[in-house]
RNA sequence: GGAGAGGUGCCCGAGUGGUUUAAGGGAACGGUCUUGAAAACCGUCGUGCCAGCAAUGGUACCGAGGGUUCGAAUCCCUCCCUCUCCGCCA
């Protein structure tokens, strides 16, 4: 959520922000509620000052019964006024987490995620010299992917993936793992990208894949009628990124300077209801209910953290030129980059056989707008307390699976094994 | 899932209705002393919110949320979590 200080100074800013990201949201509603909850605020500690002020005067276990009056009479106010600020502390709150994040001046104003600004093309579309097939009619001679008996089991948007696919899988996992995990190439990265940024390697998660009500609200992710998915009989969701486990690990805590910046790469399933994409990419394993991902995560101070959005970037750009695959970079426009971010870039891969750059990763730059309302601070050396500020963004998920079935297929129907990926496949290099 | 015991600040730990403004110890930080260090001694040492230019004042927070009371860390209820034993289990 957004600070109700910055909000009081610069209401015509956060409103005209929540119109350009397309949120019908409204300031001045926030601002009223604001000043009513800090007015019962006001009674309030005025009415409690006065009941210690009685009570200190009672001390000593002899109680005189006109104090005891004028007690039960301020009880009975204070009981009014409280639980008016509840109601009024309540719905400033509700009204309050609506208000999207500000975006950065840099982010391009507009309406759809068609108004995404691409800021770079990499790698060369690959030639083919005989008609390139889809992922799924590649995977079906290869009895890759099951999808018919996963319906039978869990429905439409299920799949069973099998054989060298899992296997191909698995590497891509070990991989990404191995390259977060290395100082030297991340201070490479770091390097030739110009940034000035820590080489200190991300540690791998493996975070629950559940988390309840009030820490998934915190990280402002919880969106229940089109993506999460809720445990019956559970305060329990679903949770559709590692991301959103990981962020709140520090909630509630204050995080020693000299920690930052804590990197975290976390592999886990996730699950999205994906309601209102009926009939789209319902071929293959493009957009399923479930599939596996790994996410990097990292909590920075504020003056460290545009710097460390920016790391992650370079480290998806770096993962997709080590595969060899062909994408663009994206600037996200001020209707794509969602409500909890300041900034947000997306990396598309070219897919061959549906003549099209489709997404593979997401770089979110949130600043303060998670750790605000999950407390997680930062304790600079001086002793002064700031909020912290978190980044995420997707190494893999099985997106690219399908850009390296379609790009590197040969006539015969193989695909030809990444380099980076053979060590891990037992050399091989076609599967 | 059953039975029992617990949850207090960075850590340990006292506190069972009224100067708790949370004792005491440790750690940390600053200082005195010292050639330097250790020891000793002195001091500092939680996070929000509101008002204020500030100094400061008020208020809240002892796992979470309710309740009883003039007054709750303390009593009652619900929930969460931890530990011990039992049951079940990859």
């Amino acid at each position: 959520m957004l600070d109700i200080r910055y909000i009081r100074e610069n209401a015509a800013a956060v409103q005209e922000n929540a119109r350009r990201k397309g949120y019908d949201v409204s300031v001045d509603e926030v601002l009223r509620w604001d000043k009513t909850k800090r007015q019962l605020q006001q009674q309030a500690d005025e009415l409690r000052e006065k009941r210690n002020d009685i009570s200190s005067r009672m001390k000593g276990g002899k109680p005189e019964p006109s104090l005891v009056e004028e007690g039960k009479a301020l009880k009975d106010q204070l009981t009014a006024v409280e639980a008016n600020l509840k109601e009024a502390d309540a719905t400033f709150i509700e009204q309050l987490k609506k208000l999207p994040n500000m975006a950065l001046p840099t982010v391009p104003v507009g309406t759809t995620e068609d108004e995404n600004v691409v800021i770079r093309t990499v790698g060369e579309k690959p030639q083919f010299d005989f008609e390139p097939k889809n992922h799924w009619e590649l995977a079906e001679t290869k009895d890759w992917i099951d999808k018919a008996r996963a319906a039978k089991i869990a429905g439409a948007r299920f799949a069973y993936l099998k054989g060298d696919l899992v296997r191909l899988e698995l590497a891509l996992w070990q991989f990404g793992m191995d390259v977060l995990g290395n100082e030297a190439i991340l201070q490479k990265i770091i390097d030739d990208n110009g940034l000035k940024v820590s080489a200190k390697p991300f540690t791998p998660v493996i975070p629950p894949a559940v988390a309840r009500t009030a820490v998934f609200q915190a990280t402002g992710r919880l969106n229940k009628e089109e993506q999460t998915y809720k445990l019956e009989d559970e305060d329990l969701w679903l949770n559709a990124s590692a991301e959103h486990t990981m962020a709140p690990m520090y909630m509630d805590e204050i995080l020693a300077e000299d920690s930052l910046p804590i990197r975290l790469v976390g592999y886990t399933t996730a699950f999205r209801r994906e309601a209102g994409t009926y009939g789209k990419d319902a071929e293959g394993i493009f957009r399923l209910h479930q599939f596996n991902k790994l996410e990097m995560e990292s909590f920075t101070g504020a003056d460290t953290s545009l710097e460390e959005h920016l790391l992650m970037v370079a480290i998806q750009e770096y993962l997709m030129q080590q595969l060899g695959l062909p994408y663009q970079v994206l600037e996200k426009c001020t209707a794509d980059i969602g409500r909890p971010n300041a900034k947000g870039v997306d990396i598309e891969v070219w897919l061959p056989a549906q003549n099209s750059y489709r997404e593979t990763h997401t770089a979110d730059y949130i600043t303060d707008f998670q750790t605000r309302a999950m407390k997680t601070r930062v304790r600079r050396g001086n002793g002064s307390v700031e909020l912290a500020h978190t980044n995420d963004a997707t190494v893999f998920s099985e997106r690219p699976l399908i850009a390296i079935i379609e790009n590197f297929q040969t006539a015969s129907g193989d695909v030809i094994v990444p380099e980076v990926l053979r060590p891990y496949l037992g050399g091989r290099e076609t599967v």
